[in-house]
DNA sequence: TGCCGATTATGACAACGGTCATGATAATGG
DNA sequence: CCATTATCATGACCGTTGTCATAATCGGCA
């Protein structure tokens, strides 16, 4: 998470996810992400001959891969995981966050795809891979849950769908309080459809 | 819903907020805003003395209170209302206007939290009062289905981020799959917090 | 008519954006 | 060691942005 020893062109990819994060696409200028990734500024044409477009669509990328991967690292803490802990996990790391830092940032895709899915083809498409690149895993481990697959499909999306809802209501409000509340509200319900098929 | 007879004032509120729909706050500019309302250029500094911040955020209230009113028109159109139902119709809102324009437009609140929340207190502060504005009549509505007041608001928190999130996915997609989804699979649960009490 | 505030017109400014051209330096392999 | 590529440095360009200063025009009212 940190830094680390990469080279200039993750770190540009990774502060880019970041800063559109904060202030959207359109609001992060190609020069704060060279100062912010202490990259050299001749880096970027080098590595991003496609232009800001390159790089914010990989930082899109790089955002559904670190959300799918989380979802493995979820499961590996629990005992005995069940859809509502999952997803009670998945409300929780952004809880956590905002205990942490005091400020919700928010999620790379929502800001692209809020920010580009009219205009740039290319990144509207990123946004829809890295949102399916996130739901696959989900799905994945609600049926291993018991869950039938077309469902486990249906409330992966579903799940991703109030979280990233909640997410903006909570960055709004400044408070955690739409992401608990989903949490609370929609885990019973994952979890009755584990058990009872249908 | 068309430009009809206001005033210039209004008018370019509302341009405002269809281009933030569309492309973001940061990316929409203010001449572009005074040409899409056919509004005089001088305008801007009369009626918006605050600038572009200003706009920005009348256009987000607007939105909040355009959104608020719609949920006692789809009371209207039920004769035996129930909260899946309603969840129901506020998607199909949105899955009517694909229909119609072939590419799904965003939420300007939405956009507004994305690229300012960080960034403009006031911006951050007008859409956290929007989405206040629109959880309001929804949770009244509920209780009056026989939805505890305390679950009610819980559930307006949901069914708000649901549809927010299903809204970004399914731009992404440029598919109304997640909006379709999102509703079927809560319209059920929604509708069982309604007959019995918890 | 003549005045006065509300509204609109117009142009400029300073800052910033992404992009590109060009040249320097470092690294690599023959 | 040379050559060829990879990487980095730098400065400029051009368009756009929000904002502002200034002046013209329109409205109604005395």
């Amino acid at each position: 998470m940190t830094t680390s020893e990469r080279g200039p062109r993750e770190r540009m990819v990774f502060s880019a996810a970041q800063l559109i994060r904060r202030d959207g696409v359109t609001a992060t200028g190609l020069r704060e992400v060279v100062s912010d990734a202490e990259a050299p500024r001749g880096s970027l044409q080098h590595y991003f001959p496609g232009g800001k477009e390159q790089l914010v669509n990989e930082a899109v990328e790089w955002a559904g891969r670190y959300a799918a991967d989380r979802i493995a690292r979820f499961l590996s803490t629990m005992s005995r995981p069940t859809p509502g802990k999952l997803f009670a996990a998945m409300v929780r790391q952004w809880t956590d966050e905002f205990k942490a830092t005091g400020d919700l940032k928010g999620c790379p895709v929502a800001a692209a795809t809020v920010d580009c899915a009219d205009t740039v083809e290319s990144t509207r498409a990123a946004s829809a891979a890295a949102f399916a690149c996130w739901r696959r895993p989900i799905a994945r481990e609600l049926t291993a849950m018991g869950v039938p697959p077309r469902k486990a499909d249906a409330l992966a999306t579903l799940m991703i769908s109030s979280l990233e809802g909640a997410i903006l209501m909570s960055r709004a409000e400044q408070n955690v309080r739409p992401l608990t509340t989903v949490a609370r509200e929609l885990a019973p319900y994952l979890d009755s459809c584990a058990t009872q098929e249908a």
